[in-house]
DNA sequence: GATGAATGAGTTTTCATTCAT
DNA sequence: TATGAATGAAAACTCATTCAT
């Protein structure tokens, strides 16, 4: 009747929460997974799940906000200023995909703009405040003054190119299988190029 | 104390039933619409909605299927044989823009693509065998064999159209106001036809 | 496994589900009440529940609100102007003990006021608002004018002869059998005049 | 990270859990009050609680005993056998009071008889065993006896004091500010001994 | 057809209590 | 002794769906 207590330490504990909760929504999604699904796949009790997060969407924001953090860390890391916008563009699209391989069943979520609890998610994940965003928008502005990338406003163009990568990404990870992700990812690498680049 | 019965012709009712769950579902997302809210905006009573469709689910999906409809029916209208595939491509966007306007409360439910609902809703509304997507193929088939485009898997580039225009929409709808709509909408067709259109 | 589903009237309903409540009260008390012990013993749906009453404490406030409501048509039907004070007070005493007598159960409930949910049932049942309450208050400042009682704040007075009372109905209530109650009611009456009438 | 292991002595440890203890559970009342708040305003952990306590219950009827034992303690200290029945009397009221001001928040649980947990705790504090309300009772006994009260049963009336007394506490700790809690004390005072002394 | 009261399984959340450390 | 993470039973409340009228 009783399960073994296991007493870890807490970042521990509460990994293995997120891990389960993740693996639940990636095949739920948001609405059907119920706290009681996380908490059985990951082999706690209910109130457990209480004493690492407030509430359901608490828990998918933190893997939200885990997912555009390992983000920006990759693509901080990745960035050059030396490198001309067309190469920062690649580099931009291929970490994406690369973070978006491994995390496939997150970037489901990240989109999710329409329903109610999606919004309060969205906006822990937002826009403004995003420095990836931002630092998207600078590239932009730079890009333009050196004339290699048609007139717009930066912020739109960001706001698009985020939309459509992400569109891609999902198009990639809910439909393709493996090769046909690789496929998305070159076309829709050669198609981002050709629209925002001026050669 | 009873509501008058009213006795309209089961399409009408059926209408009045959908656009009621159309505002409502506008308003608060798929899960936290309830049907009680649905006939309490159409001013029926609980029971009848169950006269006239299966399911909660059963309503939403045939609102998706009246928007797929519209925007085809409106394409093959527009579409001319004889127009180049710039010409075509623009039509097309400008088309689903012109719908999307129309319909801005339902584009959010379309590409519903996470949530646990939305894949019923996607399947009824799904890509294979959708006509829209397949005469789109069609048109980027031709455009290759005549080299108005770059070589690529037509029907993946239709899918990664749809996404990318959708993103847009969705851009434009959740955040936009009418200004920034229009904006969008413009630089999207000039990104759309730069990444696809080969001069 | 399925109950016929019984169509009462509305009030019908409300009735059922308060004296149900008001029996399972009586026997646990309000916090060891629960609105599944409260459905089990009117015979419906849980959610039966929530359709007449908002909560468990909007259905306790409201049999709070009966008994004064009772309470205060009979003393209102009782009362007669050209009664001395003693009169009126002795008057104000039987009623009060013979409305007691008939909802035992709920006077457990009258002076719940150091619960929490306790407080806001009090409110309901509150003391400034309330006609009766008022009403008493008239009592003694025509009183006090005629010189039938010693000199004193009437609203304390009230106040206190309120407590008073309710005290000594809980205890003949509580913990006395047929007999006990009799005594109670009697020794109370006379307490009550020889500490309020001069003279 | 962990707290600083006490070590105190059991009984002072007991204390320090029962002060935490009285303090929110007059903030909060019985039921809205957890262990949890208890052991956080205390600064133990909450296992801890369990050393020294069987339940919550327990620890709250510990704090009843403790006021009904310092009200006794009290009133025996204070009793003068030569005192006249008024004397007597007046100096119960005023200790009560005293006792009651110096514990306003028990006095809230005291008279808790309709609340399941309360139930428990009256038995605890009950009126049959309580050397207090037996002395009472001698008390009035030898004043029938003297002629200095009217006839009745003196149990009864002892049962009755001890609520109009209580009720009348609570009034004041309940609603009133300094002022009236004052004016409470005095009028009640006069009340009781126009009530039970004969002149 | 139309109604809307009734249903009850399912959801989130709380908290007294336990027990490995 | 002391700790506090873990437990899980139980509570309040919701809502898609049914069905007697």
């Amino acid at each position: 009747m009783t399960k073994t207590r296991r007493t870890e330490s807490e970042t521990v504990r509460r990994e293995q929460i997120l891990n389960a909760a993740r693996k639940v929504l990636d095949t739920k999604g948001y609405d059907a997974t119920t706290v009681s699904d996380i908490v059985k796949e990951a082999g706690v009790a209910q109130g457990t799940f209480y004493l690492y997060f407030e509430s359901k969407k608490d828990a998918v924001m933190e893997l939200g906000r885990q997912v555009m953090g390992e983000m920006t860390r990759r693509l901080t890391a990745a960035q050059r200023s030396d490198a001309t916008f067309e190469e920062q563009l690649r580099l931009v699209l291929r970490t994406g995909f690369q973070v978006a391989d491994q995390n496939a069943d997150l970037c489901r979520l990240m989109h999710v703009g329409e329903e109610s609890a999606g919004r309060k998610i969205k906006q822990a994940v937002g826009v403004a405040e995003n420095p990836f965003m931002l630092s998207m928008v600078a590239m932009f502005r730079s890009a333009i003054e050196r004339g290699e990338t048609f007139m717009c406003d930066p912020e739109v163009a960001v706001r698009l190119l985020h939309r459509m990568v992400g569109g891609a990404l999902q198009e990639a990870h809910l439909y393709g299988d493996k090769e046909d992700t690789k496929c998305i990812a070159e076309t829709m690498e050669e198609l981002v190029v050709r629209a925002f680049v001026k050669r």
